[in-house]
DNA sequence: TCGATAATATCAGTGGCCTGATATAATATA
DNA sequence: TATATTATATCAGGCCACTGATATTATCGA
């Protein structure tokens, strides 16, 4: 109990909770940053990727892979649909499903973002150094892990 | 150029933005769901361990330290005051600071959720494991600096 | 077939993050 | 001293995350 609190109490630099937010939200700020030229957001652009790789998904689908709820990924859609980037229309055979494509503009938004995208993401490689990327990229994923099993 | 959009183009789980995000975001889960206890979301934590350690802070202060804006950090007092965990009141010299201090019920919660928080902490560090958790967060804040000198 | 259950979409409200803009107090400088 | 600059606080508006609640559609089982 004691030992627990002290652990709280020492230096948040080398709480491994605080440098993790510390990190992301340095990330995304410069992200966000940089995605304005293109006129997207970090979760835009993220939402706008995944459609790429598999069109016509439902608000559900796309609330499950982004680990948002549906509600979340109801309002980034809602957005989305308002700059025409996306186009949603009822689904083919399952009533209740309401599918999202790209347009092309959404297409045309998506090419310039990739870049951006990647740039950040070397940036975040070298950033690391000397550490492999490979093995902090694992010990990330880990702790997602522990943290959806737990509770 | 083309390897670029290739880098993106792989298994996001392999990306250390996604995995960054989905880290944070799975710590943060975890942390808003547990401190629900005790009424107190994981911002709000933030600031009354800040405040803890160094009491009548301005808001502008505050801000700096948590590396969000002055306007954020308005919203979250101007609720932890509603809350009555914190009180606000003119500096004795600056006519221009308003200072914050905690309230008696502000420092009871923030006793609870210290133990909540450092659970969390040690959580997290055994999710990390091979890996040590030093290695690993002395990386995280690289990646913060790198994001910060950049732009 | 009918009623219960589950999945989907969506409205409303809250919190925390941002930008942009404005008002005021303190300080520096001409 | 008077003006310009800087620091602080705060309002307004937008996006993204959550919870809670509701309506509709599919599906499953008695």
């Amino acid at each position: 109990m004691s030992s627990l609190h002290a652990l709280t109490a020492n230096d948040p630099y080398r709480m491994l909770g605080y440098a993790l937010k510390l990190a992301q939200q340095a990330l995304r700020t410069h992200l966000d940053t940089e995605l304005r030229a293109v006129g997207l957001t970090t979760p835009q652009y993220s939402v706008l990727a995944g459609l790429e790789l598999s069109a016509g998904l439902s608000n559900a689908e796309l609330a499950r892979r982004a680990f948002v709820t549906p509600q979340t990924m109801q309002a980034i859609l809602a957005t989305l649909e308002r700059a025409s980037l996306v186009e949603r229309m009822a689904h083919p055979v399952n009533g209740r499903i309401r599918t999202t494509e790209l347009t092309a503009a959404g297409r045309s938004a998506l090419r310039a973002a990739h870049e951006i995208v990647a740039n950040a993401e070397q940036l975040t490689r070298d950033a690391v150094a000397p550490s492999d990327p490979e093995t902090i990229c694992s010990a990330l994923l880990r702790i997602a892990e522990a943290m959806r099993s737990e509770v």
